[in-house]
RNA sequence: GGGGGCAUAGCCAAGUGGUAAGGCAGGAGACUGCAAAUCUCCGAUUCCCCGGUUCAAAUCCGGGUGCCCCCUCCA
């Protein structure tokens, strides 16, 4: 059995093979720094932490990039809205990014490459460029010389003229950089600086390098000349990573990355959710309540749930539905990935190393084989977590499960090892044990008591009533066999 | 105008030639004073439409229809 994954570049699926056995050199384009993150932005890098996490799973040492774009106009317009700069701004929203990600347990990259570190690396790609041909200033500009890379079109499948020929429907907007171009399809390498804006030094006057140019030079700095995977949204095939193989591959003469891998898009409504568009949602929002038809909190794990349950490539639709749901299954899940910890050591599990059971493994791997099938190995995880779900109860209501021990713990091992490649784990300090009614453990336990009192004397109403308001404090009762009554807020 | 992709139960969603995974919602029963929770059981004679190939198609081929993304910053 071997990963096959879907490759832009050839539009086939194609058996993964890393360039050398064993590793994988990953690079994914990360966010531009001047704004909160997005629900777009929450699919796009926890699929990519996933498929990280799977090459780990499956034996790879990986070492995964990704870049913070720190330069560019719109830090530069927020900067000016909220007299701040567009140092202190980039900053501001590379710490929120950090925050956003940790809440929904994606991994830290292994390096964190900025365009205001990789100035050198960028610089010496664009005079490279210009040394071959492939480049030429123009006052004050440089700009890339489209037409003389033969493979340009090859990642996006197109055809300068055919571009030409049609341009859709939409007003063209005016090129301002128009007049300096040897060619319209030419395209930024760097850019004079305008007056009070931030600038860097270089060869060509005061200015800062175009957009595309940091990931060709990052990916060259911190990974090599040609990389295993390139990954990011499906909006970035062009003409972002078309101009990416553009620049490298002209200056090395070698392949950019092998496999280039994009994720389909987030909408709302059937339509892409985008900052441009105004329907986006932030990560912060969803998961704190504020998602004005949606106005509860939503546990992380959720978000990452409604993500994984639609393969990667297609595009995902945004509802309070959808996220309604994925809260319910990942309570399910939930209650299957705590099954250890709350009867483990009932039933007596000892700490010897647990095997895996081989058949969930095997089902998982051959799902997520063909090109992460993330709903596959879902429905894999979610067997099992709803065995020991099931189990947990047996267990609580009859006082034994009807599977032996061995079992049970190799089922658990099993459920959160499989659960843990999908980033999907029970994480402790998520849970505010703040009382919402601002009720103590003693009074809740003294209004039991006299609901149970009420109970006994067949005094219904009366019983009722104190579960009714005990619900309003947040407090949920559970009546068991033999009078006894458990609570949780 | 060009390029890419998608259409499977109420909703989400796997499945690429061998007789439709999984999740959510829903229904019935058990339990309960009633609830909640839990347990058990139940759902597509059919995969957008029309042709074709085949012993056999959701899966392959041809033709339609509808939707999305990209060609402008975008994950």
């Amino acid at each position: 059995m071997s990963l096959t994954l879907y490759n832009t570049l050839t539009r086939r699926e194609e058996p993964f093979v890393p360039l050398e056995p064993g590793r994988v050199r990953m690079y994914c384009c990360g966010v531009t720094v001047y704004d909160y993150c997005h629900v777009g932005h929450a699919r796009s890098y926890t699929i990519w932490d996933v498929v990280r996490r799977y090459l780990m799973w499956r034996g790879y040492q990986v070492r995964y990039v990704q870049n913070f774009t720190d330069i560019d106009d719109k830090i530069l317009n927020r900067a000016r809205e909220t007299g701040s700069t567009m140092q202190a701004v980039a900053d501001r929203f590379t710490e929120t990014y950090f925050e956003d990600m940790e809440r929904l347990n994606v991994l830290k990259a292994d390096e964190y490459p900025r365009a205001t570190h990789t100035l050198n690396g960028i610089q010496r790609l664009i005079r490279e460029l210009e040394t071959r041909g492939f480049a030429y200033p123009a006052n004050g500009d440089v700009y890339y010389r489209v037409r003389k890379f033969d493979g340009y079109g090859k990642l996006s499948n197109r055809k300068l003229e055919e571009m030409e020929a049609g341009r859709s429907g939409r007003v063209e907007a005016a090129d301002a950089d128009a007049p300096k171009k040897e060619d319209p399809f030419d395209f930024a390498l760097w850019k004079a600086a305008k007056p009070e804006e931030p600038f860097w030094e270089s060869p060509w006057g005061n200015g800062r390098p175009g957009w595309h140019i940091e990931c060709s030079a990052m990916v060259r700095d911190c990974l090599g000349e040609t990389i295993d995977i390139h990954c990011g949204g499906a909006d970035l095939v062009f003409p972002h990573h078309e101009n990416e193989i553009a620049q490298s591959e002209a200056a090395t003469g070698k392949p950019l990355a092998n496999f280039w891998l994009h994720n389909g898009m987030v909408t709302v409504s059937g339509e892409k959710m985008s900052k441009s568009l105004g329907n986006f949602t932030t990560i912060r929002d969803l998961l704190d309540g504020k998602w004005s038809v949606y106005p509860q909190v939503v546990d992380p794990m959720a978000l990452r749930l409604f993500i994984l349950q639609a393969h990667y490539r297609k595009p995902l639709d945004f509802t309070p539905e959808a996220i309604a749901s994925a809260e319910n299954g990942w309570n399910t899940l939930k209650e299957g990935l705590l099954f250890g910890k709350k009867f483990g050591e009932k039933l007596g599990w000892n700490d010897a190393e647990t095997e895996t059971i081989s058949a969930y493994q095997e089902r998982f791997q051959q799902a997520m084989d063909g090109d992460i099938n993330t709903p596959g190995g879902l429905a894999v995880v979610f067997e099992l977590a709803k065995a020991l779900q099931r189990e947990g109860n047996v267990l609580v209501h009859q006082g034994k499960a009807d599977t032996d021990a061995a079992t049970l713990q190799q089922q658990w091992h099993t459920l959160v090892e499989l659960a843990e490649v999908l980033g999907l784990e029970v994480r402790s300090q998520e849970e505010p044990q703040t009382a919402v009614g601002g009720l103590t453990d003693a009074e809740i336990e003294a209004l039991i008591d006299r609901r149970k009192a009420a109970r006994q004397a067949k005094n219904f109403a009366e019983s009722d009533r104190l579960r009714d308001e005990l619900k309003t404090s947040g407090i949920t009762l559970i009546d068991k066999p033999g009078g006894i009554t458990e609570w949780h807020r």
